[in-house]
Order: structure tokens, then sequence, then C-alpha cells
DNA sequence: CTAAAACCTGACTAATTGGTCAACTGTTTT
DNA sequence: AAAACAGTTGACCAATTAGTCAGGTTTTAG
């Protein structure tokens, strides 16, 4: 395909002939973002293209560079919405929390999050596997805080005998592991089940399975 | 920088003056794949250059399209190596086996290949990760008959009373997705380390906490 | 109502890159 | 030894694509 713009569709929310500068801002670079989350996420950083980008989210290619001044710049817009969600999901751990109510609540949590909106999670894990070059600040200073203080109060726990981990790390990674696999490899898990999509009930099958798992794990059970 | 072709060092192994063909062919084509195995999973594949593959194994770009017609065929060699270990991996496992021995198998080879050779671990991830466009074929033919007999048996398991898992498809979606970690968020986990890099400790550390965790998980100790 | 500001977009450009090819060197076969 | 074959390589080309820009339209402020 040449590389001519043109919108197609026009939008999907039908727009009035009126709308102040700050809906469309508002909306537009929803839109684009969302397009270029999509993209990015098939076609990785290098493979998507801002032509892709804008014909998915129905604006001529101009236009999203009106928006974000490059791709860089628009990747790094779509890394830090994911960043975000990631803040959102963390739960209060302190040493005088109920061991059990917290790691399932934890599970859950990540695991909703995974089934939601598993184009993040896929985006996320694809620039972690490729050295996550764009992430670096992120990793070395709010998560690894994050981290090491979950990790505290984790080795509190087992201190006190409330569970039975002795390295917390281990146990983060293999949480993360497993629930965020299920968005990443979305398609494998999906082709084994001999469908095409999750449906309504795969989000509880894999909770029962895991929280019960999990816990155990922790000796919690 | 253009795309000019040169080699700088010559070559990792000091090459005879005389060397057989079957040798050449057999020695450039490893070279080669071992370069583009790294460049597709720093630079995924419409990242990846074939100049970047070339520089990286030493040779001239048009030497590379000599033994790879074009990057798609060169891209989907990489991935049959990759299948080839993947069955390599595979634990015998039957009825009459012992759910502890074999589970215990399973996930330390299973680990023990995701700390030896990350990379090809990274790349089939960002393939399945990007809808497996590739990989159809394997997912829909070898890998699922393996997993549906893996599960045949795992319910028999279950049946007898020697396992307390109900659904094995989660099971193996666990193992894997444990194991298999290591090798795909390796810059995420060495960083919340503090290192650049895994030890030769680290091997173990993940089996001694993964093994009796999942063990624990299974109702088997 | 009007000027300024914000938004929109088709057409263009420069740079990158997959792939080809013809001429070359080294190896094998007869 | 010499023809045939395999491997090597610099130079080139066509296609793709990020990014620019000038001139347009719509919204907002005074």
């Amino acid at each position: 395909m040449t590389q001519n713009n043109q919108k197609e569709e026009t939008s999907v929310t039908d727009t009035p002939s009126h709308r102040s500068q700050q809906a469309i801002r508002a909306q537009n670079q929803a839109l684009i973002l969302a397009a270029a989350e999509e993209e990015f996420v098939l076609q990785s950083y290098r493979g998507a293209t801002m032509q892709g980008i804008a014909d998915r989210a129905g604006l001529p290619k101009a236009n999203v560079h009106y928006y974000f001044k490059n791709k860089k710049n628009l990747y790094m817009a779509v890394l830090r919405s994911i960043i975000q969600e990631w803040n959102e999901g963390l739960v209060t751990m302190t040493v005088d929390s109920d061991p059990k109510t917290v790691i399932e609540k934890f599970v859950r949590t990540k695991l909703h999050q995974a089934f939601v909106n598993p184009s993040r999670h896929k985006l996320f894990a694809i620039e972690v596997i490729g050295g996550a070059p764009h992430l670096h600040e992120f990793m070395s200073t709010t998560m690894k805080e994050w981290v090491h203080d979950k990790a505290q109060v984790m080795k509190e726990w087992h201190k006190q005998g409330k569970i039975g981990i002795t390295d917390p790390l281990q146990l983060l990674i293999l949480i993360w592991a497993t629930t965020q696999r299920y968005a990443e490899f979305e398609i494998e898990i999906v082709g084994l089940m001999d469908k095409t999509a999750y449906d309504a009930a795969d989000e509880a099958r894999a909770a029962d399975f895991l929280v019960p798992f999990i816990l155990k794990g922790c000796g919690l059970e």
C-alpha cells in the first residue's frame, strides 16, 4: 500500500459538529494511544508504522505526528500509560497484614488486569524481553523500591512463622510470571484450549487454580 | 551507518587456509544463525537488519543472503532450531510414572534450558506474544498433541489419588511460565537482584525455590 | 464579528534497508 | 590441469517509511 493518508471509517463515536478543542485533544490522543498500543504489540517497535497506527485510529498520518512529535515519543507515551496501570495494581502490604489475604488479593488483582488488558502486558513483556531499553529508569527506581519494600515485609512474616517463604523475590517473580502469562501467551493458551478467545469463565478457572496453588506453596493452606 | 559491507574482526575460531566446503557451510550457517538469534531477540523481526546480522556474524551482507535466501527464511530457520530444543526437553510421562519424580525432572529440565539458552526462550516468547504468526503449525500439531497426551496422564494420576491437580493444562502453563520467566525477564530479574548478569548459583536458587513450591502446590510433599 | 490560535491534511523528501547481480577467488572432480 | 562448482563480495536498485511543511478549516477569545 502507498503512503497516501486517508481515513476510511469516520470514527467510533459519532462526533457532533461542534467539539471543544479540549475534547478533540483528549479523544484523538486516546484514539492514537489505543491504536499505537495494538500496533506496537502486533508489530513490535520497528515493525509498527506510523501509517498503520494512523489507519487503526482512523486519522491521517500527519495528524498522528501533530499530537505526538515522533514515533519514539508515541511509544514512550504508551509505555507511560502501562506503568501507570502497574502502579494502580499495587496492594498495601505491611508486617501486620494477613499474608493469606494480601497474597490472594495480589494474585487476583494481577490476574484480573492480565485478562482485562492483555495488550498492555504483551507490550510490557516485549519491552523487557528486548532488554527494557526504555524502562531502565522505572525498573531501577519505582519498581525496585517497591520490590525491596515488599521483600522486607515478607522476610518479617517468615521470621514470625507466618509464611513458608525464605526468598520473597522468587515468590514475586512466580506470581508475576503465572498471572501475566495468561495475557502474554494468550494465543498459545487459547489454542491449547481449542478456542479462539478467552471466554467469561477462563479468568475464574485460572484464579481457582492459581490462588490455592500459590497459597499452598507458601505454606498458607 | 551506510550499507557498505565489510567484516571487521576476522572470525572467532582462527581458520586454517584450507577448509572443506562442507566445513565452511556448517560453520557459516551456524555463525549466521547465532547472530540472527541475537539480533532478532534484541530488535524483533522487523527491527533486525540483514546488515546487523551480517556484522554480528563477521560476514558481508551478501554472504548472509547466499546462505539464507531472504530474511523470513533466516527467521524461520532460527525458529526451527528453537522448536528442536523444545522437543528435546520432553520428559517421558506415563500413567505408571511417579508423579513427583516426573514433575521435578520436568521443572528442572525446563529451568536449566532457560538459564543455558535464554535468547531462544526470549525469541520464542516474542513470537508467541506477537500472535505466533510463524508457529501456528507447530502449536496446533506437535505441541497440542503433547499437551493433550500429558493432560490425559495427569488426569489418570488424579483419578488414582496420586496428585492434587484437576486441571492439568493450568499446571503446564504454570510450569512453563515460572521456568521460562527466568530467561524471558532476565533483565528485570537480574536488575532486581542488583546484578548485571546471572551468576552460577542463580539457577540453583530458582530450582530450590520452584521445585518444592510446585510439588507442594500439586499436593506431593 | 474578527483575529488569533488550534487543528487538519495531502504532498513531498531523505534515509534506511531487503534483495540482486556480476565478477571474483578458492575447492572439488574428472 | 582444467572444467565445474561452491563460496565471496562491493556496488547497485526499488520499496518502504519517519518526518516535514505549507496551506487549509474549525474553534475560541476579545
